[in-house]
DNA sequence: ACGATATGAATGAATG
DNA sequence: CATTCATTCATATCGT
């Protein structure tokens, strides 16, 4: 039946080339990164062997700049081929799982390939030396978080209509002392700690019909 | 860059409701916030032009309010807007970094010639009549609040902003962004060429040869 | 050529 | 603020 993955395929990296359609410019070419070969291999193993799924942004560097060697590549790309190959392997499966069971279908039509699990075992050895789960990247420990003295936060929010919008932001580069002066007077500073969608959402939950 | 084809991706912002077809399950239609052209745009003025990077619950407020004349519109979704707008601005630029950069790689092969597509709308300054330097209603100033009992923050979702950074929408200060990759303009909006505040848009089109 | 599927890219929403 | 999930668009490729 359908091949997912079977673009096997020599696609040159499509430099260009002739591209006629969509001319722009000088040469939009191809719009959209094509992996070659090379690259979805190594991408797989990552993400099947050494079960990578969100690299991480200094993660994604190392891995754009390894596959570079085969084609023209940009973190970007890298990024979000993880993104999409983690989602696409979920959204598939939850799929296969959550179907309305209608009878008659039989198979209901979904193929069953992923899985796989079978091949890229020979490349495993091009992996320099970033195991992406082992300890690699530390945490950074972005710095202040002792709230100058008065450290725990144990209060529901009661009160959130002081509307004594200090703002600042008005005005270019006059930010820079938005929240900074009133931190100390003001318990529940944060600029946006105040508006906070997450509890102010109406989620418009209409019912099936 | 990648995008500057999709600008028509325009799909009716409706919100339907209606929902013809039953038989599934309940299908909210468009459950997500769709902008309109308008709204991007004058969201992007006030990230671009007015330096609007962290707006508070007051500004998002007014924001939505005036957007809500192009479409639909929460104050959540200016909310996450210029979140979202932020983080991949700097998320974009974090893997697009050739942090190691040591000496002899010779650059690899990233090609990094002109090609600048210089593509300005002639829409100098849509001015917006309302925010931003201008003090219009009296804004009570920060101020007495009485309350120095710091003892109980409520800040529940421990979010500290209270980044000292000298940087923001004015000064940056720390990094100087040297590259941009695929941060570039966008369909909707592209006037914050009138003057660089903050970096030098070069918008390299990632062009392949 | 056209429809279906696969997949890169983009972005709203949400969580930590 | 960083990261992640879910949806959706756009396009390349394959099947008929």
């Amino acid at each position: 039946m359908e091949l997912q993955q079977q673009q096997n395929q020599q696609r040159s990296q499509n430099e260009d080339g002739g591209s006629g359609k969509g001319g722009f410019l000088c040469r939009p070419s191809s719009t959209r990164w094509t992996p070659t070969n090379d690259q979805i291999r190594i991408l797989k193993d990552l993400y099947y062997n050494n079960g990578v799924r969100s690299p991480s942004a200094d993660q994604i560097q190392r891995i754009s700049a390894r596959l570079r060697q085969y084609g023209k590549i940009e973190g970007k790309n890298v990024f979000y081929w993880f993104q999409n190959h983690k989602a696409r392997e979920r959204q598939k499966k939850r799929f296969n799982n959550d179907v309305p069971l209608q009878r008659g279908v039989g198979n209901g039509g979904w193929k069953r390939e992923e899985s796989i699990h079978t091949e890229y075992s020979t490349m495993a050895s091009i992996t320099p030396g970033f195991p992406a789960s082992s300890s690699s990247s530390g945490t950074i420990s972005v710095g202040q978080m002792g709230n100058y003295g008065f450290g725990s936060v144990n209060m529901e929010k009661s009160f959130m209509d002081c509307s004594i919008s200090t703002r600042a932001s008005g005005g270019v580069g006059g930010s820079i002392s938005q929240n900074f002066g009133w931190v100390g007077v003001d318990p529940y500073f944060s600029s946006y700690t105040l508006f906070d969608p997450r509890r102010s959402m109406e989620e418009n939950s209409a019912g099936e019909e």
